[in-house]
RNA sequence: ACGGGAAUGGUGCAACGGUAGCAUACGGGUCUCCAAAACCUUUGAUCUUGGUUCGAAUCCUAGUUCCCGUG
């Protein structure tokens, strides 16, 4: 029998946490996070990571995996979770994945083109000098080394400009003749899952989880991540906005706000990015929904 | 109640009597190694009334609402 994995995404704060638990103890499995944030051990309140309870009852893979002080990305989530799924397989016929973060979820299912890794001299190298001279003189180099990403790339977007940039100083050549435009094949069904709300019930329950991290203790936890604000994995919904609070721009309240304002339009860039792909099929976020659509796709 | 001030997009602000603009939110979107990131983008407004003027957000009249001070 081929293997399957049912994976359950959407926005954040819909309850794909809650429905995976239960998808996974009913097939008697174990789960694969897909998120970008839930990795890191030392982030708790903030990123609504499983409870402790949760997390004894069903085994999760990446989850307090990693330290905010490593270097995750999508390659290395690619990597780390087809690892685990195939010890997961070994054991079960199904695996579950659950998460929001679409390009983890793409990098999954579809892979990354192989790029060789870049030499952290030469990243931070173009960090700084962006730092210093700002998105014209990425422009410039970037126009200079690599004009047929220029041609077509978003030049006004920095992070893009940097990723070419590192890629054809590393290599000497464009990120563009790294990507074959293919797709690679898994030995495995994928079951796509997105679960969607009307948009006032999302905003709802994203208003009532951000008031429940504050009485959970969300301000002391992002306190005591100070010292770490500008490690990428701090670069957080629900962390940036304490942090400047912390730092005395902006009161508690306008942070809460700020909060749960940033948290409704991520919510949005998760639906625009999971509705365009044609493999995921929509339901509300309740148990037996989603699991008559697995029972028909398993058929 | 009296005196003073203010009314411009959902919110916060700008506009010498001469094309109503900026920020942000909302809506839509992009995205192959930072993705809870980064970036692109549509719509939307001069409180009401009458007047002055070639022309009014801007000046004048009356009204309404709000703010401050005094009581």
């Amino acid at each position: 029998m081929k293997k399957s994995c049912i994976l359950i995404t959407g926005p954040t704060a819909i309850g794909k946490t809650a429905l995976a638990l239960q998808v996974a103890q009913y097939f008697s499995t174990e789960i694969i996070s897909c998120d970008s944030r839930q990795c890191f051990k030392e982030l708790n309140i903030g990123v609504a990571k499983p409870t402790d309870a949760e997390l004894e009852l069903v085994y999760h893979h990446f989850i307090n995996s990693h330290s905010i002080q490593q270097p995750v990305s999508a390659a290395v989530f690619e990597q780390y979770a087809l690892e685990k799924i195939n010890t997961i397989f070994a054991a079960y016929d199904i695996a579950v994945m659950v998460g929001g973060t679409g390009l983890y979820v793409k990098a999954f299912c579809e892979g990354m083109d192989e790029v060789p890794s870049i030499d952290p001299a030469i990243r931070q190298s173009i960090i700084t000098n962006y730092n210093n001279n700002g998105i014209e003189w990425l422009k410039e180099q970037v126009k200079n080394q690599d004009e047929a990403y220029y041609a077509i790339g978003e030049i006004l977007n920095p992070q893009r400009l940097m990723r070419a940039l590192e890629v054809v100083q590393s290599t000497g050549k464009s990120l563009l003749e790294f990507h074959t435009n293919q797709k690679k094949q898994r030995d495995f069904n994928i079951i796509k899952i997105g679960l969607e709300l009307p948009r006032p019930q999302l905003i709802d329950r994203i208003n009532k989880r951000v008031d429940a991290m504050m009485e959970e203790g969300l301000l002391k936890e992002v306190s005591s991540l100070l010292p770490f604000k500008t490690l990428n994995a701090l670069q957080t919904v629900g962390y940036q906005e304490i942090f400047a609070h912390l730092q005395g721009d902006i009161t508690l309240a306008e942070a809460i706000e700020q909060i749960k304002i940033n948290t409704r339009q991520y919510a949005k860039r998760q639906m625009t990015w999971f509705k365009k792909d044609e493999a995921v099929q929509w339901c509300s976020p309740n148990f037996e929904d989603v699991i008559a659509i697995v029972k028909k796709q398993l058929k």
